[in-house]
DNA sequence: TCAATCCGTATC
DNA sequence: ATACGGATTGAC
């Protein structure tokens, strides 16, 4: 049914008019009347009998014969609903797009009655109330034909210790097809484990300069080779276009689809009937390719995981990477989570034993990675006077000055404007966190003492835990305009910028400037000749929990993009390189990070470590939810602080051995308000994208 | 004792 | 939204 209400998150029996019986195949999209209304839902599936013991309705219509709903999709939409305490209706409306009736009819499917030899498809059914000739029941909207069986897990909760039963994933040895998977020495056995049918699980860190969408698409080509399909999701439409082009050399035309919200209505329609008719083994697409219905997955797959455009923006806000995972789970799919940085979720997936790891050894990656320099953090600034103008360092000026004078373009990364600064320790610069429950301190206004973000306590008298040191100090943001003068710096070069309004896709290999917002980086062929990271305290001090691993996840991919190897392009980072996630970019260590950050989480406490919801709304209304909350044991409520608007925000943690159960207690909460038809709704996010 | 009415709750 | 059941009220 596709009411967003939560006491109503399940499924209603219908009873199946004789003439509709035939196409009535679950997946499909149907009327009925609910509670007097005409609303849409889903037929889930048909059944001879029902539980239920009141009086049945029919189905009103069928809206179309079209099964779009598979049966694997709509599994996995009852568990990403239940993992991030939402309904069913809401994943749908995510998983499925809207109808677009001319495309339907374009090229119908060629036998609807052919396959309609479904399960309860008897045309005696029982009419239950002794009415009219039924062609059974069907159960309408929800999924969950198994309640309380064994799906509810996401895929956090199943890395607290399951491995895959089956055995070793298969990476290992070497000798496989593609050839720049040997570059890894657990590649080439993955590819073969996805030749051989099985389902591996990886996170792979791809080596700067790597032609990813290649090795994606070799990866793709191992799976359709087994016979099974695709699922790869990308963050833009610059990785789509990318990984596009790299399968249709590979796989040839007509292979796949690529599928994204940006394509408008009919054609995303279009691109997903293909798909949901098994005329493709192979989807890829943005986040919401994530639901593609594809026959006998075999491998799922996600480019730079760490990237915040995976995370869904409408409720429940699903991220692609769980998503993802959950389907590989359920399905017995393969899985690759990939990018040049490690986020900490990846790192759980290792150090859990649910994925294995792959990355190059370091002699290889020794002689692909770029030079990269620090330069301190009150940095001499360059004698030229239009360098230092444009503030710009003299270690950076000097990279710059010499990639151009060798015909080589000029990468400068810029934080983008509106970075919220916060507070950090003015001697050592760590971020101040707030001693009751290690949230990060910010400042609400000029002269007041800072206030914890998450539980609002105000930090007075704050010491810093490292160093002792008692003054604090903002975080400098704004500094743009220094990569705008940079143009005046170097008289006579073309000056690009790639960023928000124009994103440049590739640059040609002569001298020339390009500024680029993180993110918006082009390629440019043959590779940049320098790489200028700058204004790194706007990255690093954001108020943020993934400021760390978000700085190096930018600066990899922009260090990515310059000439490989020692003696290729030189990469300037304009930070201190005491700094763990500059120490990490210097030593091209990703995974040391990542196992870094996830060690502090786990001391601290933090995702995904620990599970966290928050809950935003009125204070009535979030206290409400709350009274009406069973928490699991050991639950933590953090809080409130102001949301702006007049709302509040609560965080709620639990250890992630209770994240499917506190999952449900929201769920539960918010189906008792619903039900009292509470006018304040509250917004429940569970694993919030960006905990402040 | 029974019907009219109110209120809360479920909605096949 | 609307329909139903149970509780409440008011009249016989």
């Amino acid at each position: 049914m596709d009411v967003p209400l939560a006491h109503l998150d399940r499924l209603f029996d219908y009873l199946v008019p004789e003439e509709l019986s035939a196409q009535a195949r679950p997946g499909t999209r149907v009327r009925v009347r609910f509670a007097g209304q005409l609303v849409d839902g889903w037929l889930i599936e048909r059944a001879d009998v029902s539980a239920h013991d009141g009086r049945l309705s029919y189905l009103e219509r069928l809206v179309s014969p079209e099964p779009v709903l598979t049966p694997e999709v709509a599994r996995l939409a009852r568990a990403v609903a239940d993992r991030y305490a939402g309904n069913l209706a809401d994943v749908l409306r995510l998983a499925v797009p809207p109808r677009h009736a001319r495309v339907e009819r374009e090229a119908p499917d060629p036998g609807p009655a052919a396959a309609a030899g479904d399960v309860a498809d008897v045309p005696d059914a029982p009419a239950v109330d002794g009415g009219p000739v039924s062609g059974g029941a069907a159960a309408v909207d929800a999924g969950a034909s198994e309640p309380g069986g064994p799906v509810g897990g996401a895929v956090a909760d199943v890395t607290a210790g399951v491995g895959e039963p089956g055995g070793p994933v298969g990476v290992g040895e070497s000798g496989g097809d593609g050839a720049g998977w040997r570059n890894y020495p657990a590649g080439p056995g993955f590819l073969r484990a996805l030749a051989d049918g099985r389902a591996p699980r990886a996170v792979w860190n791809a080596l700067p300069g790597e032609a990813w969408a290649e090795r994606f698409a070799e990866a793709a080509a191992a799976t359709v080779g087994s016979g099974r399909g695709v699922v790869a999701v990308v963050a833009d439409a610059r990785d789509l276009g990318r990984l596009d082009a790299a399968l249709t050399r590979q796989l040839g035309p007509g292979r796949h689809v690529t599928l994204s919200a940006a394509l408008g209505p009919a054609r995303r329609y279009r691109a997903f009937l293909a798909a949901c008719r098994g005329r493709v083994p192979v989807v890829i697409g943005t986040r919401a390719a994530m639901f593609a219905p594809v026959a006998d997955l075999g491998l799922v797959a996600i480019w730079d995981d760490g990237d915040d455009l995976h995370a869904e923006p409408r409720a429940p806000y699903p991220h692609a990477r769980e998503v993802l995972l959950t389907r590989a789970q359920l399905g017995n799919a393969a899985a690759l989570v990939a990018g040049h940085a490690r986020t900490v979720e990846g790192q759980l997936l290792v150090e859990t034993g649910w994925a294995r790891e792959i990355v190059a050894d370091r002699s290889t990656l020794r002689s692909r990675t770029p030079r990269v320099t620090p330069t301190g953090d009150d940095p001499q600034l360059a004698r030229d006077p239009a360098a230092a103008s444009a503030r710009l360092p003299s270690l950076a000026w000097e990279a710059a000055r010499t990639a151009l004078k060798a015909d080589t373009p000029v990468l400068v990364q810029v934080p983008r404007r509106g970075y919220l600064p916060s507070v950090a320790c003015a001697e050592c610069r760590a971020p101040a966190r707030c001693p009751h429950c290690a949230g990060p301190l910010g400042l609400r206004s000029a002269g007041a003492p800072p206030a914890c973000r998450w539980c609002a306590r105000v930090a007075a008298g704050y010491a810093c835990p490292h160093c002792g040191g008692r003054r604090l100090r903002a975080a400098v943001v704004g500094a743009r305009r220094t990569a705008e003068e940079l143009g005046r710096a170097f008289p006579g070069v073309p000056v690009r910028t790639s960023g928000r309004e124009e994103v440049l896709d590739e640059v040609p290999g002569g001298a020339g400037l390009v500024i680029s917002t993180p993110g918006a980086e082009p390629v440019a062929a043959g590779g940049f000749g320098a790489v200028l990271l700058l204004d790194s305290w706007a990255l690093l001090t954001r108020a943020d929990l993934r400021a760390g691993e978000e700085a190096l996840r930018r600066w990899l991919a922009a260090a990515a993009l310059a000439r490989p190897g020692p003696a290729g392009g030189r990469v300037v980072v304009v930070a201190d390189g005491g700094l763990a996630p500059v120490q990490a970019l210097l030593r091209w260590d990703p995974v040391w990070f990542a196992a870094r950050e996830l060690t502090e989480r786990r001391e601290l406490g933090f995702p995904p470590a620990a599970r966290m919801a928050s809950l935003t709304g009125t204070a009535p209304a979030v206290a409400e939810l709350l009274e009406a909350a069973r928490l699991p044991e050991g639950a933590e409520l953090l809080g409130p602080v102001p949301a702006g608007d007049g709302q509040e925000r609560m965080l709620v943690r639990v250890p992630r051995s209770r994240a499917a159960a506190l999952a449900a207690a929201l769920h539960i909460a918010a189906a008792v308000r619903t039900a009292r038809k509470a006018n304040q709704p509250v917004r429940v996010q569970v694993d919030p994208n960006a905990i402040f």
